[in-house]
DNA sequence: GGGGAGTGTGAGAGCGCTCTCTGGAAGAAT
DNA sequence: ATTCTTCCAGAGAGCGCTCTCACACTCCCC
């Protein structure tokens, strides 16, 4: 049982050449039908597994493929129930298509250097990068060296790579409205950082809004955090007393929120109605629970790794949000 | 630029033999200094990096460790921090040891046997299983292949297997004790699932402190859930309107059981402190703030890497916890 | 000064697999 | 019956690397 059978020790059993054995293995048409059951039992009894070190040393291929959350993606990695939606939803994919994932969370020196080494060297088919920051160089990096590379979020600058985005502008609009149909008149807007395609796309779709029916903005910029929710909250009501409404960018930053709220005697939603963004799980046992614009995290993991296995035609998709509505935003 | 160099050309370009550039490259000190430098240059001229294929034919090792996440973990993986948090530092561990990290997130059919077949098949040099379930028979037939395995969390039945734990019971006495300290007279606790080591050491620990103070346990069983802990504290409060403190074995439980409390008129801390147990990021955003126990995650996952690295030489090791005092316990 | 010990380098086998190329058998066409 | 085509199986090269073994050389001791 300790030494793992050849395909050679396969070959043998079934009578055959190491050659015709591979074909079953590989499931070639082109072997008569008898010769391929007499393999594949062989295979059977053998308990046969092939050896990807061999296999990929003649293919070139890895028949695996790379997850990479950068260093700044990493810190939040524990908060952010995000990343684990697509780690989940890229495993799913990886799995069927019978590759491995391999995880590398880039660490805080000369991260990227090996993560660039590693992958163009064919060690992988391909790479998923969760990035966060539309200014990564990685991706373009990649690109340039020939390797499959796919991101999660759109570039900050137009660009041709392949992504997998989230409609962040359509769901802050709607979330925004919803806010306007509750009769909510002075709607500001906590904002997240600008350097981030999700923090911008968020503010565009707050501003596209209330543009539309001519009203003015009243923004504070938080970096998603929960502490700069708090004191981008405390700053709005500062700026401006008379806000009954705010539309927060993320759901951390809206639950630092709350407490300043609550703190300057405002009632959630009595008197300041709170929507955020994400749909984390803590934003449905907050008090009150939390009205929120929920993000496809899974789906979008999917996504990511069947374009970087090119299994998908489109390089470049718009996964659709949905507002989830809670007691937050109640009349 | 597309086609990597081999050693055989690194070799050509430093005068010396495809051995000795091999020599080289594996930090053989048996090569006289200038030729080693030649041969360093060599490699830094051409960019080359190992083929780790060809390697991992000849050496039977693969370089890599995988780290698998039972179907049950899976599922709440989303949620909990702690998966995170090993992920994490696993991740830091085997990047320092230059090797890859492989997730396997086993799905729901079949994934034991794809499991088993890849690892058992020298695909990697050790498993790391962050099991949930004692009962898991994943790293005991992994174990008998001859597979280096290493479990997070201790087994339920006594074993042999290698693996790292926390101190979960020491956590919970420590924290039935400091609400007996506060003077809480009527304490009862919100046990986990009785099939979890995690569930299992929690609850003894909370009987061990009760006994010692001849006091009778008030227990009600949940299953890790938010909701199974509101439920849990309803029957709680039922069974025993006295009850002045709880120990939740989870924080998830605890999130579920203050609006239990709340709903039933009882103020916490003023009525009934809580404590729970793990700190979860959402244990500093409630009101009021948790009480917890501490879990080393990060350290979890950093000495499962190491010693399934067989870098470490213990092979059963126990984690401090820590308690995490905050308002929810105040007097 | 010759034999032994020690040290550094090269030659070459071979890890397990895929894939091209060749050969032989069988069927179709002349 | 002969040739051409088709189809399937086997032989063999070689992917890039490591590692054993043999060999050449220097150094030292008797």
């Amino acid at each position: 049982m300790r030494a793992r059978p050849t395909l050679e020790k396969v070959a043998a059993r079934a009578g055959v050449s190491r050659a015709t054995a591979s074909r079953v293995v590989n499931g070639s048409t082109r072997v008569a039908p008898q010769i391929r059951d007499a393999v594949n039992r062989a295979v059977e009894e053998l308990g046969y597994v092939p050896n990807q070190a061999a296999r990929s040393l003649v293919t070139q291929r890895a028949d695996s493929i790379a997850l990479v959350f950068p260093e700044p993606a990493t810190r939040v990695f524990s908060d952010d129930p995000t990343f684990a939606g697509i780690i989940r939803g890229v495993s799913m994919e990886i799995e069927e298509a019978d590759k491995q994932l391999v995880l590398m969370l880039t660490g805080m020196t000369g991260g990227y250097q090996r993560v660039e080494r590693y992958a163009t060297n064919g060690h992988v088919d391909g790479v998923v990068i969760a990035s966060m920051h539309g200014t990564d160089p990685l991706p373009g990096i990649l690109a340039r060296r020939g390797v499959p590379v796919v991101c999660s979020g759109r570039p900050t600058v137009p660009s041709s790579l392949p992504y997998v985005d989230m409609d962040n502008a359509g769901g802050a609009e709607r979330a925004v409205r919803h806010l306007m149909e509750r009769g909510r008149r002075r709607i500001a807007t906590i904002a997240g950082p600008q350097d981030m395609i999700a923090g911008i796309d968020r503010l565009n779709g707050y501003r596209a809004v209330l543009r539309d029916s001519d009203r003015r903005s009243i923004v504070a910029v938080g970096d998603f955090t929960r502490e700069s929710g708090t004191s981008a909250m405390r700053q709005l009501l500062a700026d401006d007393p008379e806000i009954d409404a705010v539309f927060v960018a993320n759901d951390m930053m809206a639950l630092g929120a709350m407490p300043a709220l609550r703190q300057a005697g405002r009632r959630v939603p009595d008197d300041v109605a709170v929507v955020g963004f994400d749909d984390i799980p803590a934003a449905s046992y907050t008090e009150p629970p939390l009205t929120t614009v929920r993000q496809p995290t899974v789906e979008m993991g999917r996504r990511l790794a069947r374009m970087v296995l090119d299994l998908e035609e489109k390089t470049q998709v718009m996964l659709p949000t949905e507002l989830v509505v809670r007691e937050s935003t109640a009349f």
